[in-house]
RNA sequence: CGCGGGGUAGAGCAGUUUGGUAGCUCGUCGGGCUCAUAACCCGGAGGUCGUGGGUUCAAGUCCCACCCCCGCAA
């Protein structure tokens, strides 16, 4: 098949290279235009942009591609696209081009966690499955009929940043397993269960903000879901304390208090239960075990955090 | 030329303003104490102070160049 693939972060990047090494053709690549990024303001391709160039793949960056990007997709004429983390909305007139239909690879167990930030969600909320659901894409957002679901238990000490990496993984081979499917007839399309869906917002980075009066489980989860962006912290000298890694924990206090501080880490105590932080980095430092920090930069016990 | 922080023992830092033979916490090794311990006491090893030049009797510390890491902003 003539495949036209739509995608943008490392999230697609899995996907992208599975469709590469199959026997399918990927006559072109839709991905975000290259945008400032990083220090110096340099401009940077994404990355699938990076691995599409590698093996010569025409590339297409319209701003819009409902706006002016149809008469090239068009000109791909392709049997089929799929989309993985692309971060544009399709129009009606960009879905009807590909004669097979848009094959969606999304990164929750739909109808949970429709949007932009599915994988961050489903850690915010606690979520003890995580998983990727492929689907055909319609008018509406991740709203389209589901094809195949891959489902696993979710590591509660696993970052955002770690799960999107395995769920991308998971998400090239489904993706692989539903065009198979979709050739032999064996995928048939299965409408989303409307009153069970949840559409969930992109992430702000007023969200990073930490509220001790939530439980430590919930802390620890907010600390989780919101790395690597737009991360946690807390107000610390000049500057912020981000904290990158934690867990939940024992213990009790006044929300914000520092009840251990040490070998274990930074516990803090929570509205119920504490967290202890784990991995954090200071201003102008870097990432590092909450343990190495403190040995030279000693955190008392009782210290409150804001 | 977007703004800014930083590179000193295995780890995390202080010391740089006022140049003068390198220090703290932890780890590590050895010994001691203890029913015991992530406890405590004693002792030891471990550093070309990012790289290359320069100034000086003397440079981690001052000057110049370069490399690497990180935060903000996007």
């Amino acid at each position: 098949m003539k495949i036209v693939f739509m995608g943008t972060p490392d999230f697609a990047v899995p996907s992208l290279q599975a469709l590469i090494d199959s026997p399918h053709e990927v006559v072109g690549v839709f991905t975000q235009p290259d945008r400032p990024k990083g220090r110096g303001g340099k401009v940077q391709a994404s990355p699938v942009k990076q691995l599409a160039v590698r093996h010569g793949i025409p590339v297409f960056q319209p701003e819009r591609i409902r706006r002016d990007g149809v008469e090239d997709l068009r000109g791909l004429a392709p049997d089929l696209c799929v989309t993985a983390a692309f971060g544009q909305i399709l129009s009606q007139e960009v879905l009807d081009i590909p004669r097979l239909g848009t094959v969606n690879v999304h990164a929750s167990l739909l109808p949970r966690h429709r949007g932009s930030a599915p994988i961050a969600w489903a850690i915010l909320q606690g979520d003890a499955e995580v998983g990727v659901t492929t689907m055909l894409t319609d008018k509406g957002i991740d709203t389209g009929a589901m094809l195949l679901k891959k489902s696993l238990p979710r590591d509660p000490a696993m970052t955002c940043g770690e799960l999107t990496e395995v769920l991308s993984r998971v998400g090239a081979s489904l993706l692989m397993e539903t065009l198979a499917g979709l050739e032999d007839g064996t995928v048939k399309p299965v409408p989303q269960d409307e009153s069970r869906m949840t559409y969930d917002p992109m992430l702000k980075k007023e969200m990073g903000e930490i509220d001790w009066t939530q439980s430590g489980e919930a802390v620890a989860n907010r600390i989780l879901a919101l790395n690597p962006w737009p991360g946690c912290s807390v107000p610390w000298g000049e500057g912020r304390l981000k904290l990158l890694r934690a867990a939940a924990a024992e213990g009790a206090g006044q929300p914000g208090e520092v009840i251990a501080s040490g070998k274990t880490g930074l516990v803090v105590a929570c509205g119920e239960g504490a967290v202890a932080v784990t991995q954090l980095q200071a201003p102008g430092g870097k990432a590092m075990a909450a343990a190495d920090y403190l040995r030279g930069h000693p955190i008392p016990v009782g210290t409150r955090l804001a």
